[in-house]
DNA sequence: TTGACATATGAATATATATTCATATAATAT
DNA sequence: ATATTATATGAATATATATTCATATGTCAA
């Protein structure tokens, strides 16, 4: 039997880690994760021009991530569910909690 | 009481989530799931050249994620741990099912 | 309507990352 | 020692991605 890889699954796969893959993006996502926020209260908070932060938030409102609403002339984000909260702890776990990885040569 | 991000964490965070964001860096990961190889041999069935392979197993060798023996002429490649098929796993099965790990009932 | 503010966006630029190309290193066999 | 095969690696190049800059769009208030 053929031990075939499936490349189709695995480019979904990496499109979904590359959503993690940017500190931006991330930073977003981490703040999304205690609420919703307007533009403006992200890029105070993360200390980044608007245009960067509305580029960002425009990629993740594409790839369904995020949802919006609008409240007089403010545009508030939200995750738009709870998958993408999931994996960002489950990482967020491993990367902290497992010095090996990105910190030092050590075991567990 | 003030509700910062730990930028640190995400940082770490990010760094781990990128290891999984290259398509390559994926399928060599994909295939070390199913046991160790050698460098030609994932190559060959990634039909990618060795020199891009071989850039991208030193990057995970320094990330960690593989360790090596050799045999002969050859090196042979494995995974360090099981941390990282755990995550590949979380991420292919939600990239590709859009099921949730965790049992609950999001819409896909 | 005009002005002030919030957000979005195209294009240019900057930056990060992956791949190729040429070659080096290492192990083995003759 | 020389040739062959496997792997590694530096530098150049290619490519992908993020940010900035300038400006457009949209909302509200006066």
């Amino acid at each position: 039997m053929s031990e075939e890889q499936n490349v189709g699954n695995l480019i979904k796969t990496v499109n979904l880690f590359k959503i993690f893959s940017d500190l931006t993006r991330l930073r977003i996502i981490d703040l999304l994760n205690t609420g919703e926020h307007a533009v403006q209260a992200i890029a105070d908070e993360l200390e980044t021009s608007q245009s960067a932060i509305s580029h960002q938030l425009k990629l993740l409102r594409d790839l369904n991530v995020v949802k919006t609403r609008k409240s007089g002339k403010q545009v508030i984000y939200c995750l738009r569910d709870s998958h993408i909260k999931e994996i960002f702890l489950i990482g967020y776990s491993h990367a902290t909690q497992c010095k090996k990885i990105v910190e030092e040569k050590i075991g567990c």
